[in-house]
DNA sequence: GATGAATGAGTATTCATTCAT
DNA sequence: TATGAATGAATACTCATTCAT
């Protein structure tokens, strides 16, 4: 490994570093409350330094976004390569694959919706905007590729596979938030993942045309 | 009217005017760039005036929220008076009401969303906050019931009835976050109502016991 | 009593009624932490009322001094008029005007000093200051004198009578001030009184150039 | 010297250039009409630097208070440890340190009266006011202790200990607020000597079971 | 690279004062 | 006269960001 790999390996750490500290923080306090001197000391950095790794702090928040739909396409890319599947076991891959990013980051679903207000955009490089659109795109078309082949098979009802991945990623985001609008994230993680399981089945019965009989 | 009637009804027209200005900043801006001279200028008031009726800005944007959730109680309450009616037809005017509520104020379900922040709450008067937990409670209670006569008229899938309603209310604010993110909602509005529309019968379709066929 | 007498008394009687609430608000909070509004609520009447009677702020605060001046001016005008009384007798007199002067109005010494601020100052009228200036320069004057005369019966050392005069009157209001900030006035006031009548006692004893005995 | 105790020092530094400008524009301007950037300015630093040496305004402008209690603090023990000399000669040097006192600070004894007021304690932290506290009992105490060897010793008139103590305060603080309030401190220094030096005599005198004769 | 003290523009909030009723 | 809602200038305080060490 050449000195230059070591030093970027290195600056990624530190990166992970404060991006674990920054979610943690912004999970409890939100954008606007949180200051980059909480960030700094849950981090057990000075402020100076996180701007050595990231521009500002919207970057810093939206490079949190990233990282979690990095790792939602890796899982659903997954999924998608089992095309010898049948739809709906494909459809249950794509449940389990949420199942999995949520075990990833619990917090980070929380954290991806403040991103959305068009104030923190602004502020964002072009890059990483971009980067974070082509993402998003790109996680959803896999989703929507999987409802394109049920309907296509004849095993879900007909409706726009856009609308349905839509609705899918609503759903379990949406429960996500919800839940945690409870403040029970942590003192009933089991029933949040109850939830979380009874609405994915729902939304599958809901799908699909026949019954499971 | 007596004369203290009078001021009553006065100054909820002045609050209400307030809050219709907060609103549309706050929608074009985000609670973290809005300031209370921009509030105060589209209210055509002045700054001090905004501290005559609400104690600060958090607690002014809670109130929009609070403002929502009034409405979503009554339509609710509405809806639950029907006891006449199936089950089934009870879910319809469910997300009916669902719907009103959004076409009432389609931005402020992102609103509620910021509330969770601790520090947000910390803000928040005794009496402000009392009022939206109970609100919140209430609403969902009523939710819930609709779900037991259900499940127990044997209608809906045995579910625990607090998750099902659960289930609707991330399913509904989820879509609409969602679609909001993906800038959509002034732009393609139609959109948005015909995912909203989809997500409902997908719901429904997958709490019914028996199917369409 | 004319109609325009009487309006005149009327007059008087709210400025008095402003005064005293503005006193008790004033001596608890200090100049600066009070407002205008305490002091309304204090008086039972409305902010806007004030103005009516006072000028502004500093002239409302500065009057509650001139008040106890005049009661000062008019209890030492009577000890003064004894020319008759031996210059001791005299100084006993003195004293005793002054605790009757604290009697009158306990807190107001406390609000007395707060007014030598220049910032306060810079705000009264010419009229007021002038007039503030004269009962001031007037009721030292009035003590300056018996301190002369005791000088000059050679009752009293030989120091210069102003610097008599300022002693004890630096002594009184020491005296309250100091108590008043160790938070006794009200709950201990008979050790304040002891307090104030040993250093009476103290001074004069100092004055004295022959022994009780 | 350490890192640390380096920091330590120059931290300490900091604190001082500021309360050394505060100082200077409080006594011009007054508590209330001093702005924090006034004092920013006097200092050369900018507004943000002074809340990281000082919680807030009321906060600095206590400390001022704390610092010549400081002062106070360490020439009464110098006083007390003197235990030789007679309480006379004690005495002499008390009112010896209340001269330095009144050197090291002339116009601070001014700020220590603005302490009383109950509003401006509540934005104190609890460890100044602690600090502040004990201070101001710890030098009481000391006084109070030579009038107590002096009446032991038949020295001085058998009147109580602490009441002598809080007398001799008062006396001292109450020439130096008259005489201030007569606008003199700057102008007439050496009148104001002259008459803590006549007050501080008369008091001895009064004091004294045997008079001078 | 890392630090953290310093910055200073930006804003929420206060409150003396006014004035239409 | 009395009111008290409205004003808006004034200012305490915050915090993202910089930079000398």
């Amino acid at each position: 490994m050449g000195i230059r790999e070591r030093k970027e390996r290195e600056r990624e750490r530190r990166r992970q570093q404060i991006m674990v500290a920054a979610k943690r923080v912004f999970a409890e306090k939100g954008l606007n409350k949180t200051t980059m001197e909480d960030i700094a000391r849950e981090a057990e950095l000075s402020p100076g330094t996180l701007y050595l790794y990231f521009k500002n702090k919207d970057e810093l928040y939206a490079s949190l976004s990233l990282r979690i739909l990095q790792y939602l396409i890796i899982r659903l890319e997954h999924v998608n390569k089992s095309k010898s599947l049948e739809p709906e076991q494909r459809i249950e891959s794509l449940t389990d694959a949420l199942f999995d990013v949520y075990d990833f980051d619990p917090l980070m679903i929380i954290n991806m919706f403040h991103l959305q207000s068009s104030e923190t955009l602004k502020n964002l490089s072009e890059e990483l905007l971009t980067e974070i659109e082509d993402l998003s795109r790109k996680s959803l078309n896999i989703i929507t590729n999987i409802f394109e082949d049920g309907i296509k098979s004849d095993v879900f009802i007909d409706r726009h596979p856009v609308a349905l991945a839509d609705i899918l990623w609503s759903l379990f985001s949406g429960v996500i938030l919800w839940e945690s609008s409870k403040k029970i994230i942590d003192e009933r993680k089991d029933y949040l993942r109850e939830t979380l399981r009874i609405a994915f089945e729902v939304f599958n019965r809901g799908c699909r045309k026949k019954k499971d009989s």
